[in-house]
DNA sequence: GCCTTCCCATACGCTACAGTATGGATTGTG
DNA sequence: CACAATCCATACTGTAGCGTATGGGAAGGC
């Protein structure tokens, strides 16, 4: 037979379908949240199948760091890359992009990921080789714009520090016109 | 008998006894892991205990996020109190006092109140509410220097933001002296 | 067609907690 | 001393979730 995907619908997961679904679980409900059966409902399976593809919680657990560690470690250099006498708008443009709210799942998973590592050591060590890279990134383009290692490491820190600040607070109703102020302040760190 | 207090040993605990106990295991494992029993227990008691002084667990949350609250408008009015002349002093004071490592336990509070308002309605209104009055107070110093209502606002949201993505993100070996980056980044922010 | 491999379902025991019911001990008050 | 109020212990039910054991259906190799 050639149509064989016709009737049971039997639902076929590998172990990239469990780890993204883990990570939909950690942006909507934190790392504490991330329960076996839980995801398993999500899939449409049950736990069964999980131990299958996985030895146990803590696998899944593993699997989900590294992935988002990967991830983002991509993203970031895929952000700073820039052409020489372009680093002052590729910066500009990171800030643009870290510290806006569209990307609000990403946000989600960023703070629980850093959540968790107020408690999980290997979440901890994730955290810092994505803390690391981004830093460095960031770093490599003050200095291509002609700042000195102290000021471009004193920036690069200052930008790294308030891009996660705006991500985790709630301005509310503080000024009328966030844009601006964003605008004013990116230009402030990137000067 | 006039001496009592000598066999039994027997404890007696208020409301307030135990929302410290609670802030406590709040910042060591975070509001997730905000249990009755283990509460109860690391308290030397029972939970028979503990619904004598609370209706049940979401009575014991609300105490607590309300004297979180009240205790950071608290601190951050006595932070930012200044003579007049001395508002910039103030300033690097206040960014000093709230990016230093050395108040751990109350950036673990802090930490645990944010991650809980991504899921909590209640949290939610109060971190709003603290973030609302730090504002004001970092705004009203940055006013009292003579800048613009916009620098001003500007440089409240810069400074907010910066203090708390430092406390949340791990420099570890990213520069030697990070003492004095700081010392450069709290300039840059006040100046 | 048959058998092995792969993937999932079902059923089970176990632990951690939330909340309730009730009784016991201590303290204050007349 | 008697008695009520206060504060805690014990015992119970019910639920959520982890991990395991075992069985069953689907797909491909022979």
């Amino acid at each position: 037979m050639e149509n064989k995907a016709a009737k049971t619908n039997r639902v076929v997961l590998d172990r990239d379908a469990w780890i993204k679904g883990a990570i939909a679980i950690l942006a909507e409900h934190g790392p504490e949240r991330l329960r076996v059966e839980v995801l398993a409902k999500r899939l449409g399976v049950t736990k069964g199948s999980f131990y299958w593809h996985f030895k146990d919680r803590h696998d899944l657990q593993g699997a989900v760091l590294e992935y988002w560690k990967e991830g983002r470690i991509r993203d970031i250099r895929k952000q700073t890359q820039a052409a020489p006498g372009a680093e002052a708008e590729a910066l500009l443009h990171t800030i643009e992009v870290y510290s806006s709210a569209r990307n609000r799942k990403g946000i989600a998973i960023e703070a629980a990921v850093r959540d968790w590592a107020r408690r999980d050591a290997q979440a901890v060590a994730v955290v810092e080789e994505v803390d690391a890279e981004r830093l460095r990134c960031a770093f490599r383009l003050f200095l291509a714009c002609g700042l000195s290692i102290e000021e471009a490491q004193a920036r690069s820190l200052l930008l790294y520090a308030y891009v996660f600040g705006v991500s985790l607070m709630r301005p509310g109703n503080f000024a009328g016109d966030l844009a601006s102020l964003r605008t004013w302040i990116a230009a402030h760190i990137a000067r």
